[in-house]
DNA sequence: CTTCATGCAAAAGATTTGCAAGTTC
DNA sequence: GAACTTGCAAATCTTTTGCATGAAG
Protein backbone atom coordinates (compact mmCIF):
# COMPACT_ATOMS: atom_id res chain seq x y z
CA UNK A 1 0.00 0.00 0.00
CA UNK A 2 1.79 3.22 -0.98
CA UNK A 3 1.44 6.61 0.69
CA UNK A 4 2.38 9.93 0.51
CA UNK A 5 5.11 9.77 3.16
CA UNK A 6 7.00 12.68 1.93
CA UNK A 7 3.56 15.25 1.89
CA UNK A 8 3.30 16.03 5.07
CA UNK A 9 0.06 15.37 6.38
CA UNK A 10 -0.59 18.17 8.70
CA UNK A 11 -3.92 19.79 9.24
CA UNK A 12 -2.37 21.49 12.18
CA UNK A 13 -3.55 19.31 14.38
CA UNK A 14 0.05 17.87 15.31
CA UNK A 15 0.14 15.42 12.91
CA UNK A 16 3.43 17.25 11.14
CA UNK A 17 5.38 17.07 14.52
CA UNK A 18 4.22 12.67 15.84
CA UNK A 19 5.22 12.39 12.29
CA UNK A 20 8.45 14.28 12.22
CA UNK A 21 9.11 12.70 15.56
CA UNK A 22 8.36 9.38 14.92
CA UNK A 23 10.40 9.00 11.21
CA UNK A 24 13.62 10.52 13.38
CA UNK A 25 13.18 7.68 16.07
CA UNK A 26 12.30 4.79 13.31
CA UNK A 27 15.44 6.26 12.01
CA UNK A 28 17.82 5.97 14.93
CA UNK A 29 16.52 2.24 14.46
CA UNK A 30 17.34 1.48 11.43
CA UNK A 31 13.70 0.97 11.28
CA UNK A 32 10.93 2.44 8.21
CA UNK A 33 8.13 4.60 8.10
CA UNK A 34 5.46 3.45 6.42
CA UNK A 35 1.79 3.37 5.49
CA UNK A 36 0.54 1.46 8.19
CA UNK A 37 2.58 3.36 10.94
CA UNK A 38 1.46 6.50 9.48
CA UNK A 39 -2.43 5.51 9.86
CA UNK A 40 -1.77 4.48 13.63
CA UNK A 41 -0.45 7.92 13.97
CA UNK A 42 -3.26 9.79 12.12
CA UNK A 43 -5.24 7.81 14.34
CA UNK A 44 -3.87 8.95 17.52
CA UNK A 45 -3.87 12.46 16.32
CA UNK A 46 -7.79 11.79 15.76
CA UNK A 47 -8.59 10.57 19.38
CA UNK A 48 -6.68 13.42 20.61
CA UNK A 49 -7.78 14.80 24.01
CA UNK A 50 -9.11 10.81 24.24
CA UNK A 51 -8.01 8.16 26.30
CA UNK A 52 -7.87 5.41 24.35
CA UNK A 53 -7.49 1.50 24.22
CA UNK A 54 -5.42 -0.49 21.68
CA UNK A 55 -8.42 -1.82 20.30
CA UNK A 56 -9.91 1.56 19.56
CA UNK A 57 -6.76 2.56 18.39
CA UNK A 58 -6.82 -0.14 15.70
CA UNK A 59 -10.59 0.40 14.87
CA UNK A 60 -9.73 3.96 13.89
CA UNK A 61 -6.25 3.22 11.90
CA UNK A 62 -8.20 0.05 10.03
CA UNK A 63 -10.71 2.89 8.96
CA UNK A 64 -8.33 5.43 7.86
CA UNK A 65 -5.90 2.81 6.43
CA UNK A 66 -8.15 0.29 4.75
CA UNK A 67 -6.28 -2.86 5.25
CA UNK A 68 -4.05 -1.85 8.40
CA UNK A 69 -4.06 -5.24 10.42
CA UNK A 70 -4.11 -5.80 13.92
CA UNK A 71 -0.78 -7.35 14.30
CA UNK A 72 0.70 -4.56 12.85
CA UNK A 73 -1.12 -2.58 15.40
CA UNK A 74 0.44 -4.57 18.37
CA UNK A 75 3.65 -4.45 16.73
CA UNK A 76 4.08 -0.63 16.19
CA UNK A 77 2.01 0.50 19.47
CA UNK A 78 5.30 -0.26 21.38
CA UNK A 79 7.06 1.85 18.83
CA UNK A 80 5.07 4.76 19.40
CA UNK A 81 5.52 4.54 23.21
CA UNK A 82 9.25 4.50 22.50
CA UNK A 83 9.25 7.27 20.51
CA UNK A 84 7.33 9.08 23.23
CA UNK A 85 4.23 9.47 20.92
CA UNK A 86 1.60 7.80 22.94
CA UNK A 87 2.17 6.89 26.76
CA UNK A 88 0.13 4.59 28.49
CA UNK A 89 -2.37 6.69 30.83
CA UNK A 90 -4.49 4.42 32.67
CA UNK A 91 -4.21 1.06 33.82
CA UNK A 92 -7.31 0.90 35.84
CA UNK A 93 -10.23 -0.97 34.30
CA UNK A 94 -10.49 -3.75 31.95
CA UNK A 95 -8.67 -2.12 29.53
CA UNK A 96 -5.60 -0.33 29.26
CA UNK A 97 -5.87 2.97 27.59
CA UNK A 98 -3.44 5.24 25.89
CA UNK A 99 -3.20 8.82 25.18
CA UNK A 100 -1.13 11.02 23.07
CA UNK A 101 2.29 12.12 24.69
CA UNK A 102 3.51 14.48 22.25
CA UNK A 103 4.73 17.59 24.61
CA UNK A 104 1.88 17.60 27.15
CA UNK A 105 2.85 18.24 30.85
CA UNK A 106 2.74 15.46 33.37
CA UNK A 107 -0.88 14.61 34.94
CA UNK A 108 -2.37 12.15 36.75
CA UNK A 109 -5.97 10.55 35.94
CA UNK A 110 -9.71 10.45 38.27
CA UNK A 111 -11.43 8.09 36.59
CA UNK A 112 -15.49 7.99 37.06
CA UNK A 113 -16.04 4.42 37.79
CA UNK A 114 -19.76 4.35 37.44
CA UNK A 115 -19.92 6.24 33.72
CA UNK A 116 -16.07 5.95 32.66
CA UNK A 117 -15.55 10.03 32.55
CA UNK A 118 -11.99 10.58 33.03
CA UNK A 119 -10.44 14.14 34.00
CA UNK A 120 -7.07 14.83 34.52
CA UNK A 121 -5.25 16.76 37.16
CA UNK A 122 -2.05 17.70 38.64
CA UNK A 123 -0.71 18.12 41.80
CA UNK A 124 2.35 19.71 42.29
CA UNK A 125 1.96 19.01 45.73
CA UNK A 126 1.56 14.94 45.66
CA UNK A 127 4.68 14.65 43.15
CA UNK A 128 6.96 16.72 45.54
CA UNK A 129 5.71 14.48 48.18
CA UNK A 130 6.34 11.01 46.07
CA UNK A 131 9.46 12.33 45.83
CA UNK A 132 10.06 12.75 49.60
CA UNK A 133 8.20 9.28 50.07
CA UNK A 134 10.68 7.25 47.80
CA UNK A 135 14.05 9.39 48.63
CA UNK A 136 12.97 8.28 52.58
CA UNK A 137 12.88 4.93 51.11
CA UNK A 138 16.47 4.93 49.19
CA UNK A 139 14.41 5.20 45.92
CA UNK A 140 15.44 6.68 42.98
CA UNK A 141 11.53 7.80 41.60
CA UNK A 142 11.26 7.18 37.29
CA UNK A 143 7.55 6.91 37.07
CA UNK A 144 4.36 6.25 38.95
CA UNK A 145 0.52 5.05 39.19
CA UNK A 146 -1.08 7.12 40.11
CA UNK A 147 -5.55 7.14 39.71
CA UNK A 148 -8.62 8.35 41.46
CA UNK A 149 -11.32 6.31 41.29
CA UNK A 150 -14.66 7.18 42.61
CA UNK A 151 -17.93 9.19 41.46
CA UNK A 152 -18.00 12.00 39.66
CA UNK A 153 -20.95 15.06 39.76
CA UNK A 154 -22.97 13.74 36.63
CA UNK A 155 -23.24 10.55 38.22
CA UNK A 156 -23.81 11.37 41.70
CA UNK A 157 -26.56 13.43 41.14
CA UNK A 158 -28.48 10.88 38.90
CA UNK A 159 -28.45 8.43 41.70
CA UNK A 160 -30.37 11.08 43.76
CA UNK A 161 -32.73 12.03 40.87
CA UNK B 1 -12.58 -34.06 49.18
CA UNK B 2 -12.60 -34.37 52.83
CA UNK B 3 -11.12 -31.73 55.64
CA UNK B 4 -11.29 -30.98 58.95
CA UNK B 5 -13.71 -27.87 58.26
CA UNK B 6 -14.27 -27.69 61.87
CA UNK B 7 -11.22 -28.00 63.22
CA UNK B 8 -9.80 -24.61 63.64
CA UNK B 9 -6.36 -24.58 61.31
CA UNK B 10 -4.70 -21.93 62.81
CA UNK B 11 -1.45 -22.15 63.94
CA UNK B 12 -1.72 -18.69 65.48
CA UNK B 13 -1.10 -16.93 62.45
CA UNK B 14 -4.21 -15.59 61.21
CA UNK B 15 -5.84 -18.17 59.51
CA UNK B 16 -8.02 -18.60 62.25
CA UNK B 17 -9.90 -14.93 61.60
CA UNK B 18 -9.61 -15.48 57.83
CA UNK B 19 -11.84 -18.53 58.29
CA UNK B 20 -14.18 -16.88 60.33
CA UNK B 21 -14.55 -14.01 57.74
CA UNK B 22 -14.28 -16.04 54.87
CA UNK B 23 -17.46 -18.76 56.37
CA UNK B 24 -19.55 -15.34 57.68
CA UNK B 25 -19.28 -14.10 54.32
CA UNK B 26 -20.10 -17.45 52.32
CA UNK B 27 -23.17 -17.54 54.34
CA UNK B 28 -24.41 -14.06 53.92
CA UNK B 29 -24.53 -15.42 50.31
CA UNK B 30 -25.78 -18.83 50.34
CA UNK B 31 -22.06 -20.25 49.27
CA UNK B 32 -20.37 -23.13 51.12
CA UNK B 33 -16.74 -23.66 52.76
CA UNK B 34 -15.15 -26.41 51.01
CA UNK B 35 -11.68 -27.70 51.02
CA UNK B 36 -10.18 -25.99 48.27
CA UNK B 37 -11.51 -22.68 49.46
CA UNK B 38 -9.96 -23.54 52.47
CA UNK B 39 -6.25 -24.15 50.79
CA UNK B 40 -6.44 -21.08 49.07
CA UNK B 41 -7.46 -19.46 52.63
CA UNK B 42 -4.13 -21.24 53.86
CA UNK B 43 -1.79 -20.03 50.68
CA UNK B 44 -2.93 -16.70 50.93
CA UNK B 45 -1.72 -16.80 54.72
CA UNK B 46 1.88 -18.84 53.64
CA UNK B 47 2.11 -15.95 50.82
CA UNK B 48 1.34 -13.10 54.25
CA UNK B 49 3.77 -10.30 53.60
CA UNK B 50 4.47 -11.23 50.44
CA UNK B 51 2.68 -9.75 46.84
CA UNK B 52 1.82 -12.72 45.00
CA UNK B 53 0.12 -13.34 41.45
CA UNK B 54 -2.90 -15.27 41.22
CA UNK B 55 -0.15 -18.28 39.39
CA UNK B 56 1.78 -18.41 42.66
CA UNK B 57 -1.42 -18.53 44.69
CA UNK B 58 -2.57 -20.88 42.77
CA UNK B 59 0.45 -22.75 42.72
CA UNK B 60 0.84 -23.19 46.65
CA UNK B 61 -3.07 -24.15 47.06
CA UNK B 62 -2.38 -26.76 44.81
CA UNK B 63 0.63 -27.74 46.90
CA UNK B 64 -1.41 -27.72 49.98
CA UNK B 65 -4.28 -29.18 48.55
CA UNK B 66 -3.66 -31.84 45.74
CA UNK B 67 -6.29 -31.47 43.16
CA UNK B 68 -7.71 -27.57 43.95
CA UNK B 69 -7.53 -26.43 40.29
CA UNK B 70 -6.63 -23.37 38.53
CA UNK B 71 -10.33 -23.20 37.18
CA UNK B 72 -11.23 -23.21 40.90
CA UNK B 73 -8.80 -20.81 41.53
CA UNK B 74 -10.15 -18.39 39.32
CA UNK B 75 -13.69 -19.12 40.66
CA UNK B 76 -12.78 -18.56 44.45
CA UNK B 77 -10.57 -15.93 44.21
CA UNK B 78 -13.32 -12.92 43.59
CA UNK B 79 -14.95 -14.15 46.85
CA UNK B 80 -11.72 -13.94 48.63
CA UNK B 81 -11.18 -10.24 47.83
CA UNK B 82 -15.15 -9.77 47.89
CA UNK B 83 -14.97 -10.90 51.61
CA UNK B 84 -12.04 -8.47 52.56
CA UNK B 85 -9.51 -11.08 53.08
CA UNK B 86 -7.35 -10.10 49.86
CA UNK B 87 -6.89 -7.02 47.92
CA UNK B 88 -5.36 -6.17 44.70
CA UNK B 89 -2.14 -4.90 45.91
CA UNK B 90 -0.46 -4.01 42.45
CA UNK B 91 -0.87 -3.39 38.49
CA UNK B 92 2.19 -2.48 37.51
CA UNK B 93 4.18 -5.07 36.06
CA UNK B 94 2.99 -7.90 33.94
CA UNK B 95 0.88 -9.80 36.50
CA UNK B 96 -1.72 -8.24 38.92
CA UNK B 97 -0.25 -9.01 42.59
CA UNK B 98 -2.87 -9.59 45.24
CA UNK B 99 -1.59 -9.31 49.31
CA UNK B 100 -3.76 -10.08 52.32
CA UNK B 101 -5.99 -7.36 53.36
CA UNK B 102 -6.73 -8.89 56.56
CA UNK B 103 -6.82 -6.02 59.05
CA UNK B 104 -4.40 -4.21 57.60
CA UNK B 105 -4.23 -0.22 57.25
CA UNK B 106 -4.25 0.81 53.99
CA UNK B 107 -1.51 1.68 52.45
CA UNK B 108 0.48 2.06 48.77
CA UNK B 109 3.67 0.86 47.24
CA UNK B 110 7.09 1.59 46.13
CA UNK B 111 8.17 -0.57 43.35
CA UNK B 112 11.68 -1.31 42.27
CA UNK B 113 11.58 -1.82 38.41
CA UNK B 114 14.96 -3.58 38.51
CA UNK B 115 14.76 -6.27 41.17
CA UNK B 116 10.63 -6.11 41.69
CA UNK B 117 11.22 -5.46 45.72
CA UNK B 118 8.15 -3.86 46.84
CA UNK B 119 7.71 -1.28 49.59
CA UNK B 120 4.67 -0.26 51.34
CA UNK B 121 4.39 3.20 52.59
CA UNK B 122 1.70 5.45 53.92
CA UNK B 123 1.64 9.09 53.71
CA UNK B 124 -1.69 11.02 55.43
CA UNK B 125 -0.42 14.35 53.57
CA UNK B 126 -1.14 12.44 50.22
CA UNK B 127 -4.60 10.69 51.18
CA UNK B 128 -5.63 14.82 52.30
CA UNK B 129 -4.40 15.87 48.78
CA UNK B 130 -5.76 13.49 46.62
CA UNK B 131 -9.25 14.15 48.91
CA UNK B 132 -8.99 17.17 47.99
CA UNK B 133 -8.29 16.53 44.24
CA UNK B 134 -11.25 15.03 43.93
CA UNK B 135 -13.91 17.19 45.57
CA UNK B 136 -12.17 19.87 43.25
CA UNK B 137 -13.46 17.90 40.30
CA UNK B 138 -16.66 17.01 42.14
CA UNK B 139 -15.80 13.35 42.24
CA UNK B 140 -16.68 11.57 45.35
CA UNK B 141 -13.65 9.11 45.51
CA UNK B 142 -13.95 5.98 46.66
CA UNK B 143 -10.44 4.28 45.83
CA UNK B 144 -7.00 5.14 44.26
CA UNK B 145 -4.00 3.19 42.81
CA UNK B 146 -1.06 4.76 43.80
CA UNK B 147 2.36 3.05 42.94
CA UNK B 148 5.89 4.24 42.81
CA UNK B 149 8.22 3.12 40.01
CA UNK B 150 11.89 3.36 40.69
CA UNK B 151 15.30 1.86 42.07
CA UNK B 152 15.90 0.73 45.39
CA UNK B 153 18.94 1.81 47.46
CA UNK B 154 20.69 -2.03 46.41
CA UNK B 155 20.39 -2.08 42.75
CA UNK B 156 21.42 1.87 42.88
CA UNK B 157 24.50 0.74 44.38
CA UNK B 158 25.06 -2.87 42.84
CA UNK B 159 25.12 -0.83 39.11
CA UNK B 160 27.70 1.96 40.38
CA UNK B 161 30.07 -1.10 41.80
C1' DC C 1 -31.62 -34.87 49.51
C1' DT C 2 -31.11 -30.35 47.43
C1' DT C 3 -28.07 -27.13 45.94
C1' DC C 4 -23.61 -25.67 45.29
C1' DA C 5 -18.71 -26.63 43.95
C1' DT C 6 -15.26 -29.04 41.39
C1' DG C 7 -12.37 -30.95 37.63
C1' DC C 8 -12.00 -31.85 33.16
C1' DA C 9 -12.02 -30.71 28.61
C1' DA C 10 -13.51 -27.58 25.39
C1' DA C 11 -14.35 -22.77 24.28
C1' DA C 12 -13.33 -18.09 23.93
C1' DG C 13 -10.30 -14.22 23.92
C1' DA C 14 -6.16 -11.87 23.53
C1' DT C 15 -1.53 -11.59 21.92
C1' DT C 16 2.42 -13.50 19.35
C1' DT C 17 4.85 -15.71 15.62
C1' DG C 18 6.30 -18.11 11.08
C1' DC C 19 6.38 -17.20 6.58
C1' DA C 20 5.67 -15.85 1.78
C1' DA C 21 4.79 -11.64 -0.56
C1' DG C 22 5.11 -6.69 -0.87
C1' DT C 23 7.54 -2.11 0.37
C1' DT C 24 10.93 1.17 1.77
C1' DC C 25 15.22 3.18 1.17
C1' DG D 1 18.61 -5.13 -4.46
C1' DA D 2 18.85 -5.85 0.56
C1' DA D 3 16.46 -5.51 4.62
C1' DC D 4 12.42 -4.46 6.88
C1' DT D 5 7.11 -4.88 7.11
C1' DT D 6 2.88 -6.75 6.44
C1' DG D 7 -1.21 -9.87 6.43
C1' DC D 8 -2.64 -14.20 7.01
C1' DA D 9 -3.19 -18.19 9.45
C1' DA D 10 -1.56 -20.90 12.97
C1' DA D 11 0.28 -21.14 17.50
C1' DT D 12 0.29 -19.62 22.36
C1' DC D 13 -1.43 -18.10 26.62
C1' DT D 14 -4.81 -16.79 29.76
C1' DT D 15 -9.32 -16.93 31.46
C1' DT D 16 -14.04 -18.71 31.15
C1' DT D 17 -17.73 -22.21 30.62
C1' DG D 18 -20.58 -26.56 30.05
C1' DC D 19 -21.41 -30.55 32.18
C1' DA D 20 -21.30 -34.84 34.69
C1' DT D 21 -19.77 -36.11 39.28
C1' DG D 22 -18.81 -35.28 44.05
C1' DA D 23 -19.61 -32.58 48.52
C1' DA D 24 -21.71 -29.49 51.94
C1' DG D 25 -25.35 -28.36 54.76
Amino acid sequence: MRLNLNNDPDGGDGTARAHELLVAYLRRRGLRMTGEREALLRAAVLLQGGHFTLDELAREAMRLHAGASRPTVFRSLPLLVDAGILQPALVSGEARRYELALGRRHHDHLLCSRCGRIVEFRSEAIEKLQLGVASRHGFRLTSHVHELLGECAACRAAKRA
